[in-house]
DNA sequence: TTGAAAGCGGTACCAG
DNA sequence: CTGGTACCGCTTTCAA
């Protein structure tokens, strides 16, 4: 592989005038930065990334973890973060905690050394531990904010908002929450956002569901001895598992029981099931995240900014007025 | 951050000992390793992977490209991925291709200086290229078997085989195939198990479909028009769009048609629809393609080696006898 | 604007 | 078994 110094002999200059030609254009005459740049071209440079590192104390390398890849909310999550990491050519270790707080510890730990920064979505781990660890290198979380670490919330407790008053509005009463799954910190936020826009409705807490269409299947017994008539589900997989159940036992949606989903549709590659949902910004979230985290570590700024990006409701032909009763 | 130096001199050693007694323990004494381990604990150590990486020529990242993270089939593959690649301490570069051959050329060409190797699961770029870039650097392909390129393929073609047999055996003559994605290698080799499986039957290839739920709702109508007593989805997803579909139309599954899946539906997480689908090991493809990688890159061999891995048909509810014509 | 030289933090060769 | 030393490839003062 061609390196620096090959360079230099054959341009007829120094590897110092190389490396500025290439990393800093503006040091060097441009006369000499074009006949640089051929001669790196010609020869099929690209420089060592190790070496680099070695110097600047930069990897280009930043950490993105998630709780599962089984979940489509955060395929789109991740090519957003993608995106952002290639335009500033750094490139993205993704890693999947399962769920496991000490496994994302373990992460922190062993990632620490080797990466610019960690990004981490939906983090399980406790609040003051974060803390600490954005006290040793860069950290941004996503849909989950703590103390002291910067942050980028998509707002779906507000978006629960949104979606209970559109329930509350068509008529209905009493309506069930399918929870999210254990430890999510964003789950008891929806359900508060729901149930303080659905005041006059009895707000029904099922779960805790993995975000799973095995799950909502399940859930559909439950869902129907609860009496309500609308359901509220937390994630995509769990709401089609729900519908999918449903559809079989011949309970007709809206008219039987009205379902909305708290989370995106799109993400899971639909938009066909006429779903009432929350249309969610997620690979604007993971873009954000990523280019929080560059910011962080460019900057080595302390200072913690917060982002809560928006939601919009879509309603559709998945909720309707309350049905008479049944049976 | 605590040197190697540091350590070396707290522990009343040299620099060199003190690498030997971290990397090849066998090589120094007992005393001294011992020593030396305790020291580098109490100033917490790590050592710099750049630094290492400048003078091994070893980065200890890996690339594992995929064609998209939408499709839950990818998880377990990235997961046994990532377990394997942690085992030998080395940290995954996942990256998303999209289905484009021109962003997988990209990705070779950008990632071939920063990683040790390069797995690809499904790619699209042409036979020749992929060849070319195994000289580079040391490539394994998943579900893709190339010339001079090691592989590791699941043989979903003689799955479908099996299927083939079961729903020749049931009685089935007519037999829709839902194609996979444009240009996926492994769609016309499963469509020719099939048909070779199925003698007795016409077998009707639909598609290309892309593996997504409302691709699957979308192909209801064309399976119905086929007038087959049988379908065989490429993927999970796009068979759970048409099993709802279907059920919506109040199709059932078997009387009316019977449904397959020529790929794993736990990948999605759920057994409960009671699918008939092969069982296939894509944690294990996903360890298994690691491994060989981590073998190419340390023994720096040139021989191409081909795994198969064996897949199981799973029957279930959904496959039934053949229905007695409707209408 | 350019060149020379000093490292960044490890590893591995060579003596002892 | 251990220490000294060169060096991996690049960036960055410091002088010219």
């Amino acid at each position: 592989m061609a390196r620096l110094e090959d360079v230099a002999r054959e341009a007829g200059v120094s590897a110092s005038t190389v490396s500025r030609a290439l990393s800093r254009p503006d040091m060097v005459s441009e006369a000499t930065r074009a006949r640089v740049v051929a001669v790196a071209e010609t020869l099929g440079y690209r420089h060592n990334s190790a070496a680099r590192a070695l110097v600047t104390g930069r990897t280009g390398l930043l950490a993105f973890s998630v709780p599962s890849l089984a979940n489509p909310f955060y395929a789109p999550v991740l090519a957003g973060a993608q995106a952002a990491a290639e335009e500033a050519g750094c490139e993205l270790i993704v890693v999947v905690t399962n769920g496991s707080s000490a496994r994302e510890q373990a992460l922190y730990d062993r990632l620490a050394e080797r990466v610019d920064g960690f990004a981490a979505a939906a983090p399980l781990a406790a609040g003051p531990l974060l803390t600490d660890v954005a006290r040793l290198l860069p950290l941004v979380t996503l849909d989950r904010r703590v103390r002291g670490v910067s942050s980028v919330v998509i707002d779906t407790p507000s978006g629960l908002g949104d979606l209970g008053a559109h329930l509350s509005g068509l008529g209905h009463r009493r309506i069930a929450y399918l929870g999210g799954p254990e430890g999510s910190w964003l789950d008891p936020r929806r359900l508060r956002g729901l149930r303080e826009a659905a005041t006059d409705c009895e707000v029904r807490a099922l779960g805790p569901y993995p975000p799973e269409f095995e799950a909502g299947v399940r859930a559909a017994e439950a869902v129907l001895d609860s009496g309500c008539t609308a359901v509220v589900a937390y994630s995509s997989t769990l709401l089609l598992g729900l519908l999918h159940r449903m559809t079989m036992l011949g309970v007709t949606t809206p008219g039987d029981i009205s379902l909305a989903c708290a989370d995106d549709l799109s993400a899971a590659g639909l938009a066909m099931p006429d779903v009432t949902a929350l249309r969610v910004p997620a690979a604007e979230a993971g873009r954000r995240a990523v280019e929080r985290l560059l910011h962080l570590v460019s900057s080595g700024a302390e200072g913690a900014g917060h982002q809560l990006l928006p939601v919009e409701l879509r309603a559709r032909a998945s909720t309707g007025r309350l049905p008479r009763p049944r049976g």
